[in-house]
DNA sequence: ATTCTCCATGTGATATTATAACATTGCGAA
DNA sequence: TTCGCAATGTTATAATATCACATGGAGAAT
């Protein structure tokens, strides 16, 4: 048995679909997307928006807001909950970051161009997460939705389960 | 334009997917199936923890563990936020009942009998919950979890929508 | 350029959801 | 009997989220 039963959640940037990546490339070029989208759309990428981004991207992976209201503070803004709120809030509605329901935290979206139906990965160890796909509305959900009379505005999907990484320290 | 935008979100006992039934046959029946499973599986179904279960069950819609709370202490039980928390604990592990994380939330099991991958629906305007089952870890979700070495143990499928007693009321 | 309006932010207070820690009780097994 | 254990009760507190209202700054209307 290893030392540790729960692995630290903070330790480095955490990868992106559990695998290593560029890093730095990773959040300048994601940022400088949203930047751009925002002024396509005509959005505020207001200072305390564009940090909490940057943070949820340097993060790479959930954060609870009160973790971001603490990094909020730390280089200057605002420091009650409201702040990471709105911010969070207005991340969120424009498809900038997710809502992880199952851990009540938050974190950067990996495709935000398109707009989608994300699914998460969410290791129950470590807490990080990856998104991907999914079209939950299209199976056997969708079906029964359909047959009650049911619409479908949204699809909240997160497998809980073990990320690559700890199942190989557990194993070892 | 009707005089409220949102429904009340009790009146009278809420369908189940969202359809009519014999609500009182439905409650017995499905206590009376839960003690048998309990007492087959050497499980014990104290009376907090039946009482909890015929209030969701009575319900038929997803209550909070505070709304529950209360519930409870009028019916002499305790009265801190523990007494509900364990009770909902013991239930949900054993697939009496299943957390909403969309709301916050606790829903009877529809189906108890059987362990399943249960998916919800869940009507934004009323709060009402329907469950059916998914096979999530089959599709698109699934062929990414194997791609990264992620493995799934449980899933979170929650569709929020509009049910269609609610649309019919928005359409009139 | 002034004023107006709107949106974003800041702040204090509070609501809602959830857990920690420890005492007590009651039941079945040794 | 008494021991152990699981369930319950209770106090306190942690973690998450929202309300309400004041302030400030950018662009539009005048």
């Amino acid at each position: 048995m290893t030392s540790e039963a729960r692995h630290a959640p903070a330790k480095g940037p955490a990868p992106v679909g559990f695998q290593r990546h560029d890093h730095d490339a990773c959040v300048g070029g994601a940022l400088a997307a949203a930047e751009a989208l925002c002024a396509r759309k005509g959005l505020r990428l207001t200072p305390v928006r564009r940090k909490v981004l940057e943070l949820l991207l340097q993060e790479h992976r959930a954060l609870g807001a009160y973790a971001i209201l603490d990094m909020l503070r730390e280089a200057g803004f605002g420091s009650q909950p409201p702040v990471a709120y709105r911010a969070l809030d207005f991340l969120a509605e424009h498809g900038f970051v997710h809502r992880i329901e199952r851990l009540n935290a938050f974190v950067a979206c990996a495709h935000p161009e398109k707009s989608h139906s994300p699914a998460f990965m969410v290791c129950r160890l470590c807490e990080t997460v990856a998104e991907t796909r999914s079209a939950p509305a299209r199976g056997a959900l969708g079906a029964a939705a359909r047959a009650a009379g049911f619409q479908i505005e949204r699809t909240v999907v997160e497998a809980e389960g073990v990320c690559p990484a700890c199942a190989d320290q557990a194993a070892s």
